[in-house]
DNA sequence: TCTGGGGTCCTAGGACCC
DNA sequence: TCTGGGGTCCTAGGACCC
């Protein structure tokens, strides 16, 4: 299933830093009892239970567009004809022409998943979400008062089926990957125990290496050159022929087939922030060489980093641009600010310089991608900001911000960057024709005068 | 059937300093 | 005359996940 809101909400990835530190707490821990939910092709089941007439069809969410999409995620009647998550719609499309496509309402899963999570606390005073449809819940002692881990497993799933009408899979071991394993291993609407690692080892034994999590297309293969082909073959090699293939990771590979990995909940203290990087790339419907086109949409990605950045109360100081070519072929490119910024126009001016460095001019773009990392909290100024006094940067900040709420009030296309001859640098908004009617209302004027616009429709 | 968008983390190699 | 080796920082690329 694919999506995610927010970088705090996924599985810490198997490092060996963090691996290392894992099986140094493990000797002094009792054992414990990790417990994985997983919602069963989640948006697929909100759209299905939101609209009765849907049940019994298969679904699909997102790849409904007429460009470049690919499914987002599809229920498993769609999946017994071939569809799953990451597939190019054409081909979804091909395999099963009776097929629902919905758009993605990704507001509407947040919103469900919010409730599920906190719905989840009467199980364990541990609820660690991973991502939009998982969570990681520690049940360590909590299973006696429910009768036991199985009977805990049952009311868990009970409780999710009746309180929100949407089918979940639930894993249950001895630690955090194996938990997730199970539940992979369980799905659909499913309930799986490892009650010990030799336990999981079993079941892993005839599963091709990449079923792992953690083990993707790339370590795959190289297993596979070297005779390694199932998990069962991965746990029985010897840890001196995975180092002199994986170096120091190699160890790690045959642990995780064994079951015996002892991922564990990062504890609050350790909790960094909560984003590392705020970003967003655009696959254009065709490939474009305007170099003023291409300016064009960096701009509109600037400005949607800008305002997530500063919604978020950063400041970033790391700029890194993404040029995906016709071919396929993806480059990056970073530029270290001066200083920390969430200014839409120092990114602006920073990514154009970007481009202008890196871009191969002639060849075709298939996608554009910014992003900013280096982030630091925004230093809190107390009090309003004045919108029309102060100095130029912080009347810039002022409109900047009374352009976030407009947005955040009435869309993103009530007002856009005039785009001044052939896209110059332009300083200035103009309303979109499509705009939404303001209706009167104290700010009204402010706003037209810190916009600098006409007038307002 | 051509391959989305949001992220995190790791590593290799170069620059630079001592 | 040009050579060691350790440490750190930065950048680009890649693997992986949902």
């Amino acid at each position: 299933m694919a999506w995610q809101h927010g970088a705090e909400r996924r599985l810490a990835p198997l490092t060996p830093t963090r691996l290392e530190s894992s099986f140094r707490l493990r000797k002094d821990l009792p054992p414990r009892k990790l417990l994985h939910i997983d919602m069963d092709a989640f948006f697929a089941e909100v759209e299905i239970r939101d609209n009765p007439s849907l049940r019994g069809r298969p679904v699909a969410v997102g790849g409904g567009g007429g460009y470049r999409g690919v499914v987002t995620s599809a229920n498993y009647l769609a999946r017994q004809y071939g569809l799953k998550a990451g597939m190019p719609s054409g081909q979804a499309r091909k395999l099963c022409p009776q097929t629902v496509f919905l758009p993605v309402n990704g507001r509407k899963y947040v919103f469900v998943s919010a409730q599920i999570m906190s719905a989840l606390e009467q199980f364990s005073p541990e609820v660690r979400p991973l991502s939009v449809d998982e969570a990681s819940l520690d049940i360590t002692g909590c299973e006696r008062l429910f009768g036991g881990a199985l009977e805990l497993g049952l009311k868990l799933k009970e409780m999710v089926r009746h309180r929100f009408d949407l089918p979940c899979t639930v894993g249950i071991a001895p630690n955090r990957l194996t938990a997730k394993m199970a539940a992979n291993l369980g799905k659909p609407d499913g309930l799986l125990i490892f009650s010990t690692t030799q336990e999981a080892a079993a079941a892993f034994a005839p599963l091709p290496v990449e079923e792992m999590v953690g083990i993707g297309a790339a370590t795959g293969k190289a297993l596979n050159r070297i005779g390694i082909t199932t998990l069962g073959q991965l746990a029985g090699t010897a840890d001196f022929v995975l180092k002199s293939h994986f170096g120091i990771l190699g160890p790690y590979l045959r642990q995780m087939a064994a079951g015996e990995w002892a991922g564990r909940m990062r504890q609050d203290d350790e909790r960094g922030p909560v984003e590392k990087s705020i970003g967003h790339q655009r696959t254009f419907e065709v490939n474009l060489t305007d170099t003023n086109e291409l300016r064009a949409r960096l701009v509109g990605l600037a400005e949607m980093v800008a305002r997530r950045v500063r919604k978020g109360g950063w400041k970033g100081q790391v700029l890194t641009l993404t040029v995906r070519y016709g071919d396929f072929h993806t480059f990056t490119h970073q530029s270290h600010l001066p200083a920390p910024t969430a200014d839409e126009e120092a990114l602006i001016d920073n990514s154009w310089k970007l481009l202008e460095e890196c871009l191969d001019s002639g060849r075709e773009v298939r996608l554009l991608g910014l992003s900013l990392s280096g982030l630091s909290a925004k230093s809190s100024r107390g009090g309003q900001l004045d919108l029309f006094g102060g100095n130029r940067l912080v009347r810039r900040e002022a409109l900047e911000n009374a352009l976030d709420a407009l947005r955040e009030r009435f869309g993103e296309k009530v007002i856009a960057r005039a785009q001044g001859g052939r896209y110059a640098r332009a300083r200035r908004y103009v309303p979109c024709q499509d705009m939404v009617p303001l209706r009167g209302g104290a700010g009204k004027e402010a706003f037209v005068q810190a916009l600098g616009i006409s007038k307002i429709c």
